[in-house]
DNA sequence: CACACTTACGATATTCGTAAGGATT
DNA sequence: AATCCTTACGAATATCGTAAGTGTG
């Protein structure tokens, strides 16, 4: 039995004619003709019952109408469902993304998804780093932004732009006018710091703690807005990825190039090896490509 | 998509190897690759992620494994019941007989049927000739045994056997030693009848009208068993099918051939013209014809 | 180099459409 | 005679298996 077979039998059934049912199903007569003798031939027994004049069904013909209807329409169906899952209008994908990725350009992108594919459900999860990381190893999300973490077994990194951090000062600071900031002048500020854990956080520790020890932090957040909030607030200054610039401006503060050292860390996603993205993933990455491959 | 291709996707992904899915579809290796390639093509996309040394789904692939599956394992189901209708392994059928057939010829026929096929479901229905005629129009059963009825527009008549009715009269009747005996004298007793309606009440009437008038009904009853005992009582006597002539027998009755007029009328089974039994009634047609081929 | 999947190609099997046949209205 | 289904047969198509190719461990 195979499923022309099955096809050809409905139409058939449905027509109760032969002539009718070649006109729908694109087929001569002799070829239906023959489509239909070859199924009762594989079923066992008779399924239309052909006087000259007339066809009808014979009492397991009638059963196998109803049976036909649905596999065929489940078999339409399913069919339909995979194309449109390729043709990303219909599905879903979970994106996680490190936090201060999440609050600035992945809005952006995720409006640019939306508008292409509307019918793709989104999930996003707004995780620390190394969440990020873990949710993509669990298989909880199909795709993770990650500053770029230093150990990624069975990951695939691709890097979507280098990310340069930021000194961030109140507008009344004295820093505030300089065209570039060192962090020598900057920890003479208190330092408004992420707080643990947190990739940012243990990136400026690591990054200073040769030239300049232990960071001096005066207050903690998990709150990029908060921190903002403060800085603008002339509590302290911080250190934030370049990234947050929009988010900090709009919240007061000023930001600032920085030196001596300069942090540079590439941003990129990441994904299970050996697993290839879904069509709505590799769609969503392609927007992310493009949204960094502009200048910030 | 065709049902090879499913299947072979299947194969593929629940091995996660070509070639053991190979082994398990008696398919080389060149024709499996080409059929998912084809496969995913009418899809539009990819399913499974080949590297030279392992195989994987696709996150689209992992959707077509569930709906395959399930697709699957209906596609094989309606083909087995299909093919269990056939072969009789599987189905129902419903038959009406009149009350007299019903009684005496149908429970052998019910024997060797439920033997031979202890899978189908029967149901029998015991009701009045014309009844038997309505059920078979109404297609309420599929199947009905009768008394050749006068009319039978839309039904096909097949004769099992001809009935020739017999006398009935009780062991201490002066009648009870004949070798035959004629209406005239089978008369001269108190008459017991089936209660109309009934085709052999009415088969009665209309034969002996022309010559002696109408019956002369001393008591009647819907039930041949009751006019057995009511005979073998001494109440009466009576004019039945010679199919009865076993149940009158055990009652204690004693069963004559009749004449002037002798009664004759066909038995026979009917079914809807224009439908073709099914393979379960026409395996029970067939038993009835074996069994009223023996002579009664 | 051994294994696993893909590509190439000739052979086989199916399926199709045209033409002829048969039966009923 | 007209209609509708079936059978017959040559042609197009699809599928299969053998053999060669490719890439990875």
């Amino acid at each position: 039995m195979t499923i022309k077979q099955l096809r050809a039998f409905l139409a058939v059934a449905e027509n109760l004619s032969f002539i009718r049912a070649c006109e729908q199903l694109h087929l001569s007569q002799p070829a239906l003709s023959l489509a239909i003798k070859s199924l009762e031939e594989s079923l066992g027994g008779a399924l239309l019952i052909r006087t000259t004049r007339s066809v009808a069904l014979t009492p397991e013909g009638k059963i196998l109408v109803q049976l036909a209807r649905r596999l065929l329409r489940d078999w339409d169906n399913a069919e339909e469902q995979l194309k449109q899952h390729f043709t990303l209008q219909l599905g879903s994908i979970t994106v996680a993304a490190f936090p201060s990725f999440a609050a600035n350009l992945l809005p952006a992108a995720l409006k640019i998804f939306c508008h292409d594919y509307p019918n793709i459900k989104v999930t996003v999860n707004d995780v620390v780093n190394e969440q990020v990381v873990d949710k993509v190893r669990d298989r909880h999300v199909e795709l993770g932004v990650v500053l770029e973490p230093p150990a990624m077994d069975g990951l695939i990194f691709t890097p979507l732009y280098v990310d340069r951090f930021i000194a961030v000062v109140p507008a009344a600071s004295p820093l505030a006018n300089l065209a570039i900031v060192d962090w020598a002048r900057l920890l003479d500020a208190p330092f408004i710091a992420l707080q643990r854990p947190s990739a940012v956080r243990r990136l400026l520790e690591e990054s200073i703690s040769e030239s300049y020890g232990a960071l001096p932090v005066a207050f903690e957040s998990h709150q990029l807005a908060t921190i903002g909030n403060m800085i603008a607030s002339g509590l302290g200054v911080s250190v934030v990825p370049q990234l947050c610039q929009p988010q900090m401006a709009a919240l007061g503060a000023v930001c600032l190039p920085l030196e001596n050292p300069v942090i540079e860390q590439r941003v990129g996603f990441i994904q299970l090896t050996g697993t290839k993205l879904s069509s709505a993933a590799q769609a969503m990455a392609e927007i992310l490509l493009g949204i960094t491959s502009k200048p910030l």
